[in-house]
DNA sequence: CAGTAG
DNA sequence: TGGCCTTACTG
DNA sequence: GCCA
């Protein structure tokens, strides 16, 4: 705990510093955001006070009776008697949307609890889709388990199919989508089918649909099937585990995935990833009310569901054990799956990867087998980046590589250098390689990689591997896994007589470690290892509603290798910035998020911190975690001005060979945007005699068509 | 400035 | 033979 | 190490 930096010292002392020793700081591109401060004239918009949603809703409360009285709402007070704590993702300050929605269930006969009780609510109603550690968090519960039976969690959808079911059973309201406002959904059609199709249950039988979370997907609609049935039935999920009830001594905190894993196994056949969603993500989309889920959801309901001799409902049944005696067997299991869907947003393909991944051992983990059995791949293609038709070479000579990272001399540099391209060459080669001339033929396969494959071909291994793998480069190795520790320091290291990360943390030699390298040694497994995709998912859904109610117009996304549509990530990536139409810009964000996640434990420790807050571009690593009981992940956090989102995607999302390219071709591609006639000091590359000018930046497709790149999927994005 | 991360 | 890579933070 |  001595080792963790908070962000108030490291702040203060690391700009105060910075202050001193940099004075000009790269003022080239200093955006000219230029605040357009015309806020002035006649949008009197009143100061919108911040106020927290618990405040909010006891002014709600007390205002209850007045409103009543003078109550001329032509509104249909379809809630009332339902007694609503209402979620909104946001502990904090009270959002329009959920100030807006608070009212919206009071004008409809709700009442607006402003806690979380048992003993008094009916129902809870988050926003579409809640982030759930927050949420438990707000309950102070460490479970969901520990929410009354009774009690349904719904999502903000489920209000509004109620008013349409009310107002306009069966119109179909054509549009809308957009705006959970006072409009019929039309969605509520659809649900209004399938209760017809598969009877009774009145109105409640909807909880499911729109329930929050999967794991309470059968909360409060147990009494309208007992009333069908003999006998209340318990929901067992595949791994038996009884759902209808809270065990007392409940002390898993750790969530339960097996369910998960069962469920989603057979929903990867059906799951069409929308990289749209992801790719265009913008600020809009984030704060209309459209329902997400909710129209994709219907549809698939309407296109498969209910009807009987599906695979997927026979699947179901099987797995609950009870097939006839529950008729609504398949809808659970279908809005299970749906809802898993959507909350890992699932995306985009597997790749192939040039990760690292052996920086720390070498070992080319069979990441399959897990990720497959937890299910979470989500993925209808199959993993391409293990059947490489010379996967056995590429493993050998990535071995090879790391050996050569252990060594100081700048010829085994580039000798990595050399190897890493090779390998990622390799890795999109398609076919077996049978000869050394086939190999050669590869761009940077070279006379000795080419051997070197052959011997591997015929041999099965290198002697080379064998040769260099000495005492003394594993332990390197090992060193060189801490984070902040590199070849000179390992070695360093090795010299004073360490040989194991146990020798290090008695600083053995007398070595001694930066705050920064103190936390890598602290988390060295944590942080070399990487986290299923799911968890990426789950620690974003945290943060970004945290952001976003600290500015409601950022712009906010998640990149790196999950945007890259990988099954596992080595870290979290996530890009912000904002719109600067109104005036505005995400200056101070920043500070403000990272105090808020360090607040609320999900950041742990930071790594490194920009010099100040005060600028629109800024970079922050650090590590997070989804909950006390989960690894420490690696995180950074980037802000760009806005105008740069585009490249600042393309920057981070990582393509060497695009960079190379645009190198090649005059430009000079950086996280700021593509810039033309750079001119560079022949003798010292690094001073720029000529900025040049830039050319693109708002948006990837408008810098790669300049690139001549055709549009690339980002888990394409591997070759130039 | 060297070392490090990415 | 000399280039391979950009930028920013830490100490 | 590879390549121009």
């Amino acid at each position: 705990m001595s080792s963790s930096v908070t962000i108030a010292e490291a702040s203060t002392s690391s700009s105060s510093k910075a202050a001193m020793t940099r004075g000009k700081k790269t003022a080239a591109a200093e955006a000219k955001s230029a605040p357009v401060k015309k806020d002035k004239s006649g949008k009197k918009k009143k100061k919108r006070e911040l106020v927290t949603p618990l405040e909010y809703a006891q002014r709600l409360q007390e205002r209850l009776l007045e409103m009543a009285a003078t109550r001329k709402s032509h509104a249909s007070p379809y809630l009332r008697g339902k007694r609503i704590f209402y979620y909104g993702g946001d502990m904090q300050y009270a959002s329009e949307e959920t100030r807006g929605r608070m009212d919206y269930i009071i004008k409809h006969g709700g009442t607006v609890v402003p806690t979380y009780d048992p003993a008094v609510i009916t129902h809870i109603v988050t926003t579409d889709n809640p982030p759930k550690y927050p949420f438990l968090r707000l309950c102070s519960l460490r479970s969901l388990k520990e929410i009354p039976d009774h009690i349904p969690t719904v999502k903000w959808s489920w209000v509004i199919s109620g008013a349409s079911r009310r107002v306009n059973p069966t119109a179909s309201s054509g549009k809308d989508a957009g705006k959970a406002g006072h409009t019929g959904n039309p969605d509520g059609d659809t649900a209004e089918q399938i209760e017809d199709a598969s009877s009774p249950p009145p109105v409640d039988f909807k909880l499911m649909f729109h329930a929050a979370f999967k794991e309470r997907l059968d909360a409060g609609i147990t009494p309208y099937i007992s009333k069908a049935r003999p006998k209340p039935q318990k929901v067992m999920d595949p791994a038996g585990h009884d759902h209808s009830r809270v065990t007392p001594s409940e002390k898993g905190s750790r969530p339960n995935n097996s369910e998960i894993s069962a469920i989603s196994e057979f929903t990867l056949d059906r799951i069409e990833p929308k990289e749209s969603e992801i790719r265009d993500f913008d600020s809009s989309s984030l704060l209309t009310d459209r329902i997400p889920g909710h129209s994709r959801f219907s549809s698939k309901l309407q296109d498969g569901a209910p009807v009987a001799g599906s695979s997927r409902e026979s699947a179901a049944s099987r797995t609950l054990n009870n097939p006839e005696l529950d008729p609504l067997a398949s809808f659970y299991e279908q809005a299970r799956a749906e809802k898993e869907a959507d909350n890992l947003q699932s995306s985009l393909s597997s790749d192939e990867e040039q990760d690292e991944g052996a920086d720390s051992g070498g070992k080319c983990v069979p990441e399959h087998a897990v990720s497959r059995k937890r299910g979470f791949l989500c993925d209808s293609k199959p993993d391409e980046h293990t059947d490489c038709a010379n996967q056995d070479v590429i493993d050998k000579l990535q071995e090879l590589k790391i050996l050569h990272k252990a060594k100081l001399s700048a010829e085994d540099n580039w000798r990595v250098y050399a190897y890493d391209k090779a390998i990622r060459a390799l890795r999109s080669y398609p076919t077996r390689i049978r000869s050394y001339e086939e190999a050669r033929a590869i761009r940077g396969v070279g006379d000795k990689t080419a051997q070197k494959i052959i011997e591997i071909l015929q041999t099965g291994n290198l002697r080379r591997i064998g040769y260099e793998k000495t005492e003394d480069v594993e332990a390197i190795n090992t060193f060189q896994g801490i984070y902040g520790v590199g070849r000179h320091t390992a070695f360093k290291w090795y010299a004073n007589g360490c040989r194991t990360l146990d020798d290090v943390r008695a600083r053995k030699g007398g070595i001694r470690l930066s705050p920064c390298q103190e936390i890598g040694l602290k988390y060295y497994s944590d942080i070399n290892s990487r986290m299923p995709r799911s968890e990426a998912a789950d620690i974003f859904n945290m943060i970004k509603p945290i952001a976003l109610s600290i500015d409601p117009k950022l712009f906010i996304e998640i990149m790196g290798s999950y945007r890259r549509g990988k099954a596992d990530c080595g870290d979290i990536d996530i890009l912000i910035s904002r719109p600067p139409n109104d005036g505005k810009t995400h200056q101070g964000v920043l500070r403000k998020l990272l105090g808020e996640l360090h607040r609320r434990g999900i950041l742990t420790e930071d790594l490194s911190l920009p010099d100040s807050f005060d600028d629109l571009e800024l970079v922050y690593r650090g590590l997070c975690r989804r909950d006390s009981s989960s690894l420490r992940r690696r995180i950074d956090f980037l802000t760009v001005p806005y105008a740069s989102r585009g490249a600042a995607l393309l920057y981070y999302t990582f393509n060497r060979s695009l960079r190379l390219k645009a190198n090649k071709m005059g430009y000079s591609l950086n996280q700021r945007g593509l810039f033309q006639g750079v001119i560079r000091n022949p003798s010292n590359r690094l001073e720029k005699l000529d900025d040049g000018t830039m050319v693109a930046s708002e948006t990837e497709e408008e810098i790669l068509r300049i690139l001549g790149v055709p549009w690339q999927e980002p888990h394409e994005r591997i070759r130039g």
